[in-house]
DNA sequence: GGTCTTGTCGAGACTCAGTATCACTGCGCA
DNA sequence: TGCGCAGTGATACTGAGTCTCGACAAGACC
């Protein structure tokens, strides 16, 4: 474990301190993979197991995470905040609404239609936000036995 | 005023009731034209104006016209939640970081793009959200002074 | 207009996410 | 191995949003 996760090594290439409960954060992260969560699983998480990490911690290493790029937010339909883990360049996100499973797929044109929106209105875009939300292939067939 | 808002007409039209606080509420919401606001801004104005609502009726009241089709949530940069007075027709939002004044834009494409997302990830896509931020022209002016 | 039913309201208690504070600790470096 | 300071946990706090409940008023029907 300690070997692992691309969250340490992003968090380490930023030059922060690579402590105990930072990497303890970042396994529970990516023990999730694809899916997204909230910070209250996370708390969760670290309180089933007896971990010792204060609750404040766990939103520190969330923003942290965060702020290097090794982690995104996203919102979720019912206004949720929740979290990814993924890579640090563009992209954006499918989402189950089931299960959380999430899928990255590329900027798909988008910044070319950001540059003619910018053009159109007049505002100068920074940034810009796609959210798919829908159900994964296997929600679907759930669903579809109930 | 009372001639007015569209908002008050969306609540009519889907059968409920005309209440003096829901129209007040419509009333103030109509007053941020087209610009952003948060369900505190309401309840500081509903303060301010010593209109004697209460806070839960402010949030009633944005469900209700969220749930109308007449309002919608968008997400801040800042994680805060934020809705605007808009047409129920599907759209999006090109959004000023600083001064919240939003402009609607079309579909753009999108809707092809998430059918093309769908078949190759074999996700059903329900509901995609789309949201550009960045400042509009007359705070790039003001900030270019500064 | 009067009356009745039912949806809505305001107040206030409550829950829960996220932040602030501060004394203490353990990471990284010499 | 020891030192300085960033990081941490406990705890208190803030602020958004929800719930409950008795009072009330919108609209329907007469
Ligand atoms: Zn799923
Ligand atoms: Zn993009
Ligand atoms: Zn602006
Ligand atoms: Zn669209």
């Amino acid at each position: 474990m300690t070997a692992g996760s691309p969250l340490v090594a992003a968090l380490d290439h930023a030059g922060h301190r690579l402590t105990g409960p930072r990497r303890a954060i970042a396994d529970l992260i990516a023990e999730r993979g694809a899916s997204t969560f909230t910070a209250a699983d996370l708390v969760a998480d670290v309180r089933s197991r007896r971990l010792g990490i204060g609750r404040a911690t766990v939103f520190r290493a969330i923003d942290l995470l965060v702020a290097v790029g090794a982690v995104e937010r996203v919102d979720l339909r019912t206004g949720e905040h929740a979290y990814v883990a993924c890579v640090p360049a563009h992209h954006h996100h499918v989402i189950c609404s089931r299960c959380a499973r999430t899928v990255e797929i590329g900027d798909l044109g988008l910044g070319a239609l950001a540059r003619d929106v910018a053009r159109r209105t007049g505002y100068r875009i920074d940034e810009h936000r796609l959210e798919l939300h829908g159900l994964c292939p296997a929600c679907q067939r759930a669903v579809a036995l109930a």
